[in-house]
DNA sequence: TTACATATGTAAGAGCCTGTAACTTTATCA
DNA sequence: TGATAAAGTTACAGGCTCTTACATATGTAA
């Protein structure tokens, strides 16, 4: 990702960047990978993109709202992938919402100090509606992947208990994997072996 | 939790502060609930203890070592709940290992901050394997609880799967329930009632 | 086309933080 | 008692966040 090479302050030909805003997040994204959550800096991200220290904050009240843009565009990522990768099964089968699982964990993994923000910010709050939105979003992804395995007869109740009882399942196993605190484990074992079992289990006892 | 009055540099009578290093434990500990696991500084805590900014560097390596140190006690005390509320019930009944999730859940409510820093570390990594193998006893604690509802004569691998797939419910519920990320579902869930039907669940199909 | 308002840069700096160096006080132990 | 180590202190280098004042483009309306 962001491969190019960047262009300094003197060597720019225009006085203005032209697309600040955009280059930063994508620079903030690099810099949270390589460095984890809390060990990147905005006057770091700003040398990256080629320009003084001051300008992110033409673009950004603060540390904390950059950060929020960032998480932001990453809960629309990540409800994108849960909802092709739910696509690419079925309607209706354990697949579907394994599926689901499947992305949440491959995200977590593929951009783990993104996911970490994502469940993690506690500063901030003013944008927390917003975020919770996007929460609500991912959640009614899998509720509607459970309501399809359950049938419509299902009360809303045993459906709702049923699709979070798989998050956090799922959520756990994407943290524990992240953090690297389930060593033994990991190793013997799939992450579609475990979806599998968890998710076939979790629907049974929901249809009970 | 440490109400007491702090006596600064120049009231103090004697040269030496006498328990440094655990007053900043203290002091740290209350910091991070109070403004997150990023929002305490070391000068912070050095202030609020009493003494110099440079002072916890003659007890501490950096600022990462401190809260490896608080994060080390924190999983003995983890630990040492989980074992009493086990110990509470029937040994190889169902409450036994929920009981386990509730110590786990009632931590990560009451210590947020600190439950936060335990799982989100990423800096630091020295101590990693003082950590993995905390991890590792409260990982046991549920696997012999496990394996006393399951009886001995189900295999290792089956008890290890049914522990760590009830574990990464209980911490991902613990995590969305501090994050709130779980608004809706919080609001209707008992924290007994969520373990029990998961626990129940669980167990039953490592028995199946 | 010109002129003004607005957007987006820069430079400089206040104030906080981390961590180090050199010095001081106290405790310990031979 | 006197040397040494442990645990404080002050001073400071260097980095970060965010603000203020100023500079430079861009768009729009007359």
């Amino acid at each position: 990702m962001s491969g190019t090479i960047e262009i300094s302050a003197d060597q720019r030909k225009t006085y203005h960047h032209g697309d600040l805003r955009e280059r930063l997040l994508e620079v903030v994204r690099d810099l949270v990978e390589v460095h984890g959550p809390e060990g990147f800096s905005v006057a770091e991200a700003a040398r990256r993109a080629g320009v003084s220290t001051a300008a992110p904050y033409k673009h950004f009240k603060d540390r904390t709202d950059l950060l929020n843009a960032l998480v932001s565009a990453a809960m629309d990522r990540l409800a994108q992938r849960m909802a092709q990768e739910c696509a690419a099964h079925p309607e209706g089968s354990v697949e579907a919402v394994a599926g689901i699982g499947q992305a949440y964990i491959t995200f977590a993994k593929t951009e783990p100090g993104i996911f970490r923000l994502m469940f993690g910010l506690t500063e901030g709050h003013e944008d927390e509606d917003l975020l919770h939105a996007k929460g609500r979003l991912c959640r009614s992804i899998v509720e509607t992947a459970c309501a399809d395995y359950l049938g419509r007869q299902v009360p809303d109740q045993v459906v709702n208990l049923t699709a979070y009882i798989l998050w956090t399942s799922v959520h756990g196993h994407a943290f524990l994997s992240i953090d690297r605190k389930n060593k033994e484990e990991i190793e013997a074992l799939d992450d579609w072996d475990f979806l599998m079992t968890v998710t076939r289990g979790v629907l049974e006892a929901g249809r009970g």
